[in-house]
DNA sequence: GCAATTACGCACCTTTTGGTAACTATAGAA
DNA sequence: TTCTATAGTTACCAAAAGGTGCGTAATTGC
């Protein structure tokens, strides 16, 4: 008789470190660029399609809206349509949502304070080995 | 005479929402799985190349090199080869990347807590549209 | 009648991310 | 002598992310 360790289920204790617990996916969710920048606006009340280019600045229709469907699919963004025509739809913080917004908004505020320094290291990195 | 505002120099408070400002490129560096996980670990302190491995779970080699060395070039991390055979590197944080550890480490515990929050919310939505 | 508006969906294409396998050097152990 | 361990690099390939342009619906304003 063996016994298959595998499929074995996921420790008791959530992990990111490790790789088959599903809170490793929910942290892969945020670990990205639109998906920051949406949540991190959306903190500031609901918005609509175009509100939402605006504030973001650069972000394609097509990103947007992949990125707005999965974060409503993960529950952290609800989505009303008011099924107007023309269209209007809104997007809002879930409490989930809201409760991540508020993290998200600290590493806002380090990237706008540490940004320097990094620029600063990069400059002495490349300039290191481009000789 | 015409003014051409496309090259405008960026506005003097720092914004990660303005595309333009440096503070996005260090949100941007810091929005992916890799750079966020080895950042969290090396957090417990100074790591080998196997060790974060081992401890990353299922990274492979080209990517945490890969990683390692963009962080190593923004001046998170720093990387301590001690020119031995058979080779002998270290990685650890420098105090910019320390700064960060602390935000990162909230946002795993993020991921842990609410993780069975955004599973159900998922199964609701795929079970809603498969029909 | 015509154009603009709104929030998309879809097809096509390029770029980035990520994985695998093979290779490097040398010391120490079997 | 051959095997192992170390921390990589490189070439090649697959998958995901991302951009552009076009089409769609009905209502309002000209």
């Amino acid at each position: 008789m063996t016994i298959d360790l595998t499929e074995a289920p996921t420790t008791s204790i959530p992990d990111v470190f490790d790789p088959t617990c599903s809170s490793r996916h929910a942290l892969e969710l945020i670990a990205s660029k639109w998906a920051m920048l949406i949540i991190s606006a959306l903190e500031e009340g609901p918005m609509r399609n175009a509100a939402l280019m605006r504030r973001l600045g650069d972000v394609s229709q097509k990103m947007l809206t992949q990125t707005l469907k999965e974060l409503e699919r993960n529950g952290l963004v609800i989505r009303e349509d008011k099924k107007t025509v023309p269209p209007h739809v809104e997007y809002s913080l879930s409490p989930v949502g809201r409760s991540l917004s508020e993290t998200l908004l600290v590493l806002d505020r380090w990237a706008e304070t540490h940004f320097a320094t990094l620029d600063a290291a990069r400059e002495r990195y490349d300039a290191e080995r481009e000789r």
